[in-house]
DNA sequence: AATAGTTTTGCAAATGTTTTCATAAATCGT
DNA sequence: ACGATTTATGAAAACATTTGCAAAACTATT
């Protein structure tokens, strides 16, 4: 067909018309000629031109992209909220940029940098937390942003997600309010990731206020995976008194641990007691399904999502703290 | 500091040079004078400045960002590939723009098409089939693609992926070399799923080489979900007349057949043996542990990564198929 | 001090769009 | 058939950058 690519003069020019008609029909559509229409659109079509919002972004007109920085996607938790963002903001037709950095301040610093250099419209961040120069660039472009996942009414930038400090005393409550006594704790590494610090910290405050002590050597912590966390578990109980109940971090956690008992001969929850955070899919059919506190991710990233929308479209927009509500799930494991 | 974002005409001013030193101290940094540097380093730091991609694009130069079409990304299996693509990717200096269609043609065709609009420098899709009217478009504006997953020498654009279909037979050939007789099958919705469709193939042509026929109500299909599986196992197991091994099209669909075996009181593997295809997380965890055929996701995305850069930074390289070696992981459950 | 060579810089055109303004054409009421 | 509206189109400036070319500023050489 064509050998150079097409532009809006080659579509003007085998349509007849002039370039500005051409934009038109893209933009305002109701300002062109029926008639007209028909032949540019046969022209587009006849020299396969594909719009070119590079040049577009260059007149101050939005990319339609929006940035959304997360650790990692290979990763339940994540790839839900990235799933349910995407989708919302998909249907007021932005697309997503999607990068990484692996729960390194360097990097997201410099991923951040790069999404603004394709100038997006708007910024999605996981987590509360972020280094001094991420909010100076971000607070400096004033640059529409939403923290997805924690909630904190006193946040420095508009957020959507949930009270992860309750999450983690409701379930804590929980487990005393079934009377157990001896507790021990499972999380991933706390640095530089503030759900789970404000998971523990719930937890703790919890147990603090039965009167509840917790000795150092019962406080677990391991990488966020099924495996490391189930021999974190396994090595744990063969050379500890066990305890009454595991509160775990997470879902993925408290399922390693659970596999852990079982693999050293314990039932649970007669022996045992184990108890999640996030309420995974999945959770709900393992043998025994687990006990956990629901995190709507799914919730989360729509939310989050229209907060995003609003933001971009809505000039001068207060900041504002959102919070999804989270729930108690009762199931087999405690 | 500055109220009006910062051009590289702001930026020429501070540093009082012109705009075209600017853009060379970015480009092609050896050409401009070491004092003249340090100036405007100094002058992008001090409007806070940030280079505009948009604007670069429009004169030819590479956008560095590259769509990546999923049909969902919440979904362990693409998580995976799509975290080891966009890093490999991102070595190079390449953003991913990220589009799911959720295994709709039409949408497929409509989220390719706006990520074309974003004038992205190369596109990666999962699967080697899709509508007449996504290969054109990638043809007409010869754009680099790589299709992700699955194997096929006579693939119409270069791929990167495994052999589903001999994966399909190697599980088979396995279980039938173990001397079972009765089988049963489980797998996702094949229309429109050409890697479950390859799977389903390799099993049958497998079964169909050792003269085991295969019922149609043994042939069990549900939606790619624990729960699902889950359901429709526990139905089969207390109204049919049980198999002994059930071959499942991934490892999901095969934890879901554990569970429901467990809850209506059968032992995997002594009374009923189930076995899964993927190798997930958690796979080698749950117990029993999955008799599955290992696909590397890591490294097709790192592979298909790589690809991508090559076709995107070599001009007119061939088409490619480059297949991931599969490997059959026996464990306890068949 | 003049010349040749090299390095560094600026000018201005080019990139693919949008958009303001002006003009031309069509429609309408009379 | 006339002016007054309304509708449809085009010309050209604007957007933020890159880049070919040429001028200017140095260095080195004699």
């Amino acid at each position: 067909m064509k050998n150079k690519k097409a532009d809006i003069i080659t579509v003007a020019n085998a349509a007849g018309v002039s370039p500005a008609t051409v934009s038109r029909f893209f933009n305002r559509p109701e300002l062109v000629n029926a008639a007209t229409k028909k032949r540019i659109d046969l022209a587009v079509k006849e020299v396969g031109y594909i719009r070119n919002r590079a040049a577009q972004t260059i007149h101050g007109i939005r990319s339609g992209t929006i940035g959304l920085l997360v650790p990692t996607i290979d990763n339940t938790i994540f790839a839900e909220v990235i799933q349910a963002f995407s989708d919302r903001v998909g249907e007021s037709g932005f697309t997503i940029l999607l990068g990484t950095h692996n729960y390194d301040e360097k990097r997201e610093y410099a991923v951040l940098r790069k999404l603004m250099e394709h100038r997006v419209d708007g910024i999605a961040l996981v987590g509360l937390d972020h280094s001094a120069e991420v909010f100076n660039l971000i607070e400096s472009q004033n640059m529409p942003t939403v923290l997805l996942w924690n909630y904190d009414p006193a946040a420095r930038l508009s957020c959507v997600g949930v009270d992860n400090e309750a999450a983690g005393r409701t379930i804590a409550d929980y487990a005393i309010a079934q009377g157990h006594q001896r507790f021990a704790t499972l999380f991933p590494p706390l640095c530089g990731n503030d759900r789970a610090t404000s998971r523990a910290k719930g937890v703790r405050a919890a147990l603090d206020a039965a009167g509840i002590a917790l000795d150092q050597a019962d406080q677990l912590e391991t990488r966020y995976s099924l495996s490391d966390a189930k021999s974190a578990v396994q090595h744990f109980l063969e050379t500890r008194d066990r305890p009454d109940v595991i509160i775990c971090g997470n879902d993925v956690l408290a399922l390693g641990a659970i596999y852990a008992a079982q693999s050293v001969g314990l039932r649970v929850p007669q022996d045992l007691r184990v108890t999640g955070i996030g309420d995974f899919k999945g959770s709900k059919d393992v043998e025994p399904t687990i006990t956990t506190v629901r995190i709507p991710a799914q919730s989360i990233g729509q939310t989050g999502g229209d907060a995003m929308v609003a933001a971009i479209t809505t000039p001068d927009i207060p900041r504002e703290s959102l919070c999804c509500p989270c729930t108690l799930v009762v199931r087999a494991s405690c």
